[in-house]
DNA sequence: CGCTGCCTTGACACGCCTCAACGAGCGTGG
DNA sequence: CCACGCTCGTTGAGGCGTGTCAAGGCAGCG
């Protein structure tokens, strides 16, 4: 299978197959871990990044009363705490949503980086700058649109960073989210969540089966967003910029009846 | 006057003297921008970092209808766009809120630093990571708490922050920001701004006055919240971990009657 | 002196939250 | 094989927090 690190920053950063390479070289022993646990705590000073390979697991902070907030997903190719090391501890949590594999990547290999291969080193700080702008993006989205807006931009932005992951197949997009973890992510009570959910089904815009979302028409959902993929800093996917390679097969993309 | 990004910096590491050096080197001429000015706009690709040293500033993002949405505050001591380089272009703005002096960092000196003075390059990058530690909290505040418990986060986080910079004096936190900006910050409307920022007076707990807030009991509004300062990974302000030098001086931190 | 920007206030509407109850799926143990 | 308990999803009723609309006050300034 395919490194979904090497896919992702590819989206971003011209790599040369050395630097594949390298990459590859450093994800090599991968650890399973269960759904619904901490790969990371609150006060923790980890040594190690970890990598997530499989699975879906997200950033979170508790509050006294119980409140949760889900501050991001972290998909296949994602880095959990890239140069944690630099800022001492942890201030928030990471766990699985689901099932993960992971892969512990020794911090003293990332700083050599920088060194030994500094293209390989700013490809990862692209990946922390862009985990930043999606967070950005987050803060828009939950101060400033109502809740089916916040729910479909979430849907929108998942569909490309699964895309430009290479996992999207069948067209159908990877969401092993329960209603209550989607309420804690986009700032909303579980049951408006759910009449939010089926408001966008009613709307033929988007639905849940099984694990995974349908979005029978992503630029009709787009539209309804006013989503901009810009802040992703990826191309493909019908992006501004153009690539000569093909874009990832998707489907059902201009089915758009309503 | 002093040096406030010297100052911040060495909140969070251990900077020698040659260090701080250095960093006065970088930031040695200064521009004046007037009040409500974008220093950097959404899509450009700057060559040069900012630097705000005296004034404030803000990240921001416009909706299509017209809502706006600010993403952070920047006071003196804080970079505007680190390394925006390795990302490409700007996905937001960034304007003036006040009229400010920035010193603008041309990208190649930063870069030289990781290899010249690593120590250096490492704060900075703390910096980086702090402001995004900063912006998860934002993104908790915004949606998982009620408006005065938003307004009032900001408020402690604001303190802690200035005072890092060596720039509370009188107990007055500097707070240059109206009504409709302080809305677009925590996600309300401004009429709903307003009402909170009435009962918060009528609390006794911060009410503003002139272009600065007062704060009767930090500990008070801290307890308010439950304000947790370890997301801004900086020592001092009677946080956990105690420093030898004095704190800086604080007044009427125990008059907290109500 | 009349702008204009910002703050203030009231009335009312609506989006979202809370409480409460029920249903569907599923693993487990009797 | 069925009863059970658990988690997750679904639905309704009612209330509160926040948004919207509308109007006015006050200070700064040309």
């Amino acid at each position: 299978m395919n490194n979904p690190l090497i896919t992702k920053l590819s989206r971003g950063n011209h790599l040369t197959s050395a630097d594949e390479e390298t990459i590859a070289r450093l994800t090599s022993e991968r650890i399973r871990i269960p759904a619904d646990q901490d790969i990371v705590s609150q006060g923790d000073r980890p040594d190690a990044i970890n990598l997530v390979v499989t699975g879906l697991a997200c950033r979170y902070k508790t509050l006294r009363n119980d409140d949760r907030s889900i501050m991001a997903f972290l998909i296949p190719g994602d880095l959990c705490d890239l140069h944690v090391a630099i800022i001492g501890s942890m201030d928030h949590s990471i766990k699985t949503l689901t099932e993960c594999e992971i892969v512990k990547i020794p911090s003293r290999a990332i700083d050599r980086l920088s060194t030994t291969h500094p293209n390989v080193a700013r490809a990862l700080w692209w990946s922390l700058l862009r985990d930043e702008a999606i967070l950005r993006e987050w803060l828009v989205c939950v101060g400033r649109r109502p809740a089916m807006k916040r729910v479909a931009h979430l849907l929108c932005e998942l569909w490309h960073r699964y895309t430009a992951a290479g996992l999207i197949s069948g067209g159908r997009l990877p969401f092993p989210v329960t209603q209550e973890e989607l309420a804690d992510t986009v700032g909303l009570s579980t049951i408006h969540v759910n009449r939010t959910l089926k408001s966008l089904k009613h709307q033929n815009l988007a639905w849940v089966s099984g694990k995974t979302v349908i979005i029978p028409d992503l630029s009709r959902l787009e539209l309804f967003v006013g989503f901009d993929q810009s802040y992703l800093h990826q191309i493909g996917n019908g992006g501004k910029r153009e690539v000569e390679g093909r874009s990832h097969p998707r489907q059902s993309f201009e089915r758009g009846e309503s």
